[in-house]
RNA sequence: GGGCACGUAGCUCAGUCCGGAUUAGAGCGUCGGACUUCUAAUCCGACGGUCGUGGGUUCAAAUCCCAUCGUGCCCGCCA
């Protein structure tokens, strides 16, 4: 309902700039401050002030009496407030509102007939996925909900780079190490944990062993590059081996925060089917192309990028950024757009990447890179390959816990009977530690530098996910309370919003019907701007509306009208299906009770 | 050294892309209040800010431009 009272806006306050003949290619559209009554506002009257020779108020005043209220449907008044132009709701704005958000799916815009796919994670199989990574799947998971919650037709691939020099050397420390060889027992009975200890063994030996082994070993690791660039099937059974159980290993770990792929793409897909050597024989007649050093490369500085691109090594095998051309071409193929979230340490080869697939012909608009800075440890930087760093598990692990004890000690001192059960407290344990675990990293810029502390991450206080689950419990309390299932369709228990939107007459109740209204449009312009983080804004702002009206405004109480009961309970399902369906962009659980 | 990002209350952050409502918003922390009433993981109040710094553009700058300082990331025939 915003985006059609924004839209018959626009329209009204076009016709009435021309008709005055003003220019009408800046409405100064905007989003009032809260203490006014308007949804939406103008403040165009600024900048015709000039040209009309006439005070900026003077000039609102005069566009106010252009537009004629009566033929808007869904604007009951324009109203000036000094220079200001500020359009109010009519009761067919609030009426549609509340009856569009009794639906279940509400927030979820029309389908777009676009596809995209959503690359994210990708992390190399090495080892067990630690917190300087966490960032990425659940930015990547966000971000894929929020498209498609914005129309689109996701698909989330997690590219695995099973073709790169790290993956030899893990597959030749895998081979030539015994458990005997290892020094310490894997942290946790999962496989990726055994495995590492050998990547990592591997790693130290290349680093300390005498000169004359390590070049033996380098001759075993090189040998293993060359048949996968041959496409020789033997060698690529032999990475399969290392690379499909840590992954294996790494997606359980994933499916923890839960973040889930339709497809895991292997680098070596595009090595077997020739489309590397394709790109490779491409780039090689472009004019940015040269042959320095023995290697083939491209030259970009004309396009702004000062190092160069090698494609082709000297000893002929392709190099990672190669082989990720080949990659997007592919996506370009089969879907009309593609996103890939990555760190920010990866931003110069993205840059790189993007303008090589416009040299070749690509339409590089089809592909937009989120990026984020990631997440250090006070004393530094996360490496799987020297093993330092938190491990996803274990922070999972312990907010699990903290939540756990959290629940206990609220179950010991609160003044309600509830009828939480074992199964309960660890239902809402795991929704709470994971929830808070993911909101706090999603709700915050990506581009924002995050140094990992134990209690800021794990702080349920703040804003942070219990808050906002706080509110769908309440939701649920109420529906509940009402004789209703909440987990049911609740437009099918006759909560469909036909009710008398008059009666929520009250500022807590206007408010919070407005900001349930709002709801769509920010889905549209988080999607747009691929900014999560924009919808953990609006939860919090929601959960203070609807703190409000839960404050002010009994639902089922015994003096409570009917009719008015009828209304607000309609407001209640409203707020139950935005606040499930934001926290359900962001991957955050939305618990019925807490 | 060069490129890019970030710098807003003691702390963690919105707001910056797209400049506007004479008092720049939250939360945490501190202090003081509210549970016989639909869940107090909540709410109300107080205290707290030269929006890194200096210039500029504009009727109007946290927001745009220039400079400068601080921090982070990148500058491999690694990924």
């Amino acid at each position: 309902m915003f985006l059609s009272l924004r839209a018959e806006v626009e329209g009204a306050l076009e016709g009435a700039l021309s008709t005055l003949d003003f220019p009408t290619d800046d409405l100064g559209i905007e989003e009032p401050p809260e203490d006014v009554a308007s949804v939406l506002a103008s403040s165009v009257a600024f900048r015709l002030a000039g040209e009309a020779g006439t005070p900026p108020p003077a000039v609102a005043d005069e566009i106010a009496a252009e537009i004629d209220a009566d033929e808007l449907t869904y604007v009951s008044a324009v109203r000036t407030q000094g220079p200001y132009l500020n359009f109010l709701p009519s009761d067919a704005y609030r009426a549609e509102t509340l009856e569009a958000a009794t639906a279940d799916s509400y927030g979820a815009l029309p389908d777009r007939e676009e596809s995209v796919v959503v690359e994210h994670t990708s992390a190399n199989p090495t080892g067990p996925v630690h917190v300087g990574r966490a960032r990425n799947p659940i930015i990547g998971d966000a971000v894929a909900n929020l498209l498609e919650y914005a129309g689109y037709d996701v698909d989330r691939h997690y590219y695995v780079n099973d073709a790169g020099r790290q993956m030899a050397v893990f597959t030749w420390a895998y081979e030539t190490f015994d458990e005997d060889d290892l020094e310490e027992p894997p942290e946790r009975d999962r496989i990726e944990y055994d495995l590492v200890r050998y990547y990592r063994k591997g790693n130290a030996y290349l680093e300390n062993a005498p000169e004359a082994e390590v070049e033996a070993a380098e001759a075993e690791i090189d040998a293993i590059m060359q048949g996968l660039e041959a496409g020789d099937e033997e060698t690529y059974e032999r990475v399969s081996e290392v690379v499909d159980q840590v992954l294996g290993g790494m997606t359980e770990c994933l499916e923890r925060l839960p973040a889930e792929f339709d497809e895991f793409v292997k680098e070596t897909r595009f090595m077997r089917d020739g489309s590397t050597d394709d790109v490779v024989s491409r780039l090689k007649d472009l004019d940015e192309a040269v042959y320095e050093d023995e290697a083939w490369q491209l030259d970009l500085t004309d396009h702004g990028i000062e190092k160069n691109l090698v494609f082709l090594r000297s000893d002929d095998t392709s190099l990672y950024p190669t082989r990720d051309l080949a990659h997007h071409e592919w996506k370009f193929d089969n879907y009309d757009r593609a996103v890939t979230v990555l760190g920010e340490d990866h931003k110069l080869q993205a840059s790189q990447l993007r303008t090589a697939l416009e040299l070749l012909g690509n339409d590089a608009d089809q592909l937009r890179q989120v990026l984020y800075s990631y997440v250090n440890l006070p004393e530094g930087k996360m490496s799987t390959r020297r093993g330092t760093g938190v491990d996803l598990d274990d922070l999972l692990d312990e907010a699990i816990d903290r939540a756990r004890d959290e629940v206990e000690t609220r179950l010991d001192d609160r003044i309600r009977d509830d009828e939480l059960d074992e199964t309960d407290v660890e239902r809402i344990a795991h929704q709470v530690g994971i929830g808070a675990v993911r909101y706090d990293i999603v709700a915050k810029q990506p581009t924002k530098a995050i140094t990992f502390e134990w209690d800021r991450a794990l702080d349920f206080e703040a804003q942070s996910a219990p808050y906002v689950q706080y509110v769908h419990a309440r939701c649920c309390g109420i529906l509940e309370a009402a004789g209703i299932d909440p987990d049911d369709d609740l437009a099918g228990q006759g909560l469909d919003g036909d009710v008398d939107v008059d009666l929520l007459d009250s500022a807590a109740e206007r408010d919070l019907l407005e900001t349930i209204g709002r709801f769509p449009a920010v889905v549209d312009e988080a999607a747009d701007d691929l900014e999560p983080h924009q919808i953990a804004t609006y939860t919090r702002e929601f959960a203070d509306r609807f703190n409000a009206f839960y404050r002010e405004c009994p639902v089922l109480g015994d003096d409570v009208d009917p009719a008015v009961r009828d209304a607000r309970l309609a407001l209640v399902a409203a707020s139950k299906h935005t606040v499930a369906n934001a926290l359900s962009i962001l991957g955050v659980a939305a618990p019925r009770s807490m």
